[in-house]
Formats: C-alpha cells, sequence, structure tokens
DNA sequence: GCCAACGTTGGC
DNA sequence: GCCAACGTTGGC
C-alpha cells in the first residue's frame, strides 16, 4: 500500500466535487515528474486530496480505483496513448478538520514532505508516518513527534 | 496581483 | 547538449 497526495484547485475540480460524482478520472497531468507518480498508483492506495486555491489546505481522503491508464483528455489519443497517464479515485472520507499548508509546514514530522520541499509537483508520494500524520492532524490530534518516531501513531490504518 | 521557482522550448 | 527565454504554478 503505497500514499500519495494530489492537488487540485477547487475551481477546476474540488473535494466537493469528488464527494458528488463518487468516482472521478484523475487526468490532465501534463509534468512528467507528476506523470510517473500517477504510473506507480497501485488499486487501493490512499490519497490525500489538497486543494491549491483559496484556503491551501489537505482536506480529504480519497482511494485509487483504477491504475493508471492513457490520459482520456490528451489531445490526439493515438500518439498521446503512451504519453500522459491517468488514474480514477473515488473519495473515501473528509478530514474533521482540514489541515492547512501553514500547520503542515510548521509541523516538524512533516518537514521532508514534498509538498513543501517541492511546491510545484501536483501528484507526489507520501511516507507512511506522513500520510498518517496529516490523517491524524485531520481527525484533530495533536501530534507528538516521537509518537511518530517511534511508529506509535497507528491512528489510521 | 506580484513575484520567485521551476519546467519546457528552441536556437545555436 | 547547453543555456537563455519564456510560460506556468503556487505562495503570499
Amino acid at each position: 500500500m503505497r500514499y500519495w497526495l494530489v492537488k487540485s484547485e477547487p475551481e477546476a475540480y474540488s473535494w466537493q466535487q469528488l464527494l458528488a460524482d463518487g468516482r472521478t478520472c484523475w487526468d490532465g497531468v501534463r509534468n512528467y515528474q507528476a506523470r510517473n507518480h500517477l504510473r506507480c498508483m497501485q488499486l487501493r492506495d490512499q490519497v490525500l486530496f489538497y486543494h491549491s486555491q483559496g484556503p491551501r489546505q489537505v482536506v480529504g481522503i480519497a482511494e485509487v480505483v483504477r491504475s493508471s491508464y492513457a490520459d482520456p483528455s490528451a489531445a490526439n489519443p493515438d500518439a498521446a496513448a503512451e504519453k500522459w497517464s491517468a488514474v480514477d479515485l473515488r473519495p473515501l472520507s473528509s478530514l474533521e478538520q482540514p489541515v492547512s499548508l501553514a500547520l503542515i509546514r510548521s509541523t516538524p514530522a512533516l518537514r521532508e514532505i514534498a509538498l513543501v520541499r517541492q511546491a510545484r509537483l501536483s501528484v507526489m508520494p507520501l511516507s507512511s508516518a506522513e500520510f498518517a500524520c496529516i490523517v491524524a492532524l485531520g481527525a484533530g490530534n495533536r501530534i507528538r513527534t516521537d509518537d511518530l518516531q517511534l511508529g506509535k501513531l497507528s491512528l489510521y490504518r
């Protein structure tokens, strides 16, 4: 099981829209590094959903329900078939408390997170500890760094 | 809305 | 293959 984070501008596609749709094709990624991450996604991998406009925050947890395939939004499907990829996602749950970028930045356990280190990447891998940390923060838990280091954080499984 | 960071393109 | 120019993204 791997963990990921995807960004979306709510105006383009919001978490609320994903909840309403029940499932969506995550297409339109036009960055090679992000695409490569999409291609590594496996069925049932867990995906944090981040809003990159308005309040910048992680708002929900989604799940991969179809692993990567040729991006149907690519202009020329024949030529683009090998070039760009998409996956399907479905929402699992909303975070009780969205986890803001500011909180992520100020949480020592999340210092190495790609969201902070590589701001422009729109699809990125998370370690299981990073994922668990954000999910715990989103449930309103206060995170103790030593809990993470000792691997005690099993609030999310 | 501005600006810095970064990815891509194209000329050589 | 390098690098400058340019476009885009994202944080504030």
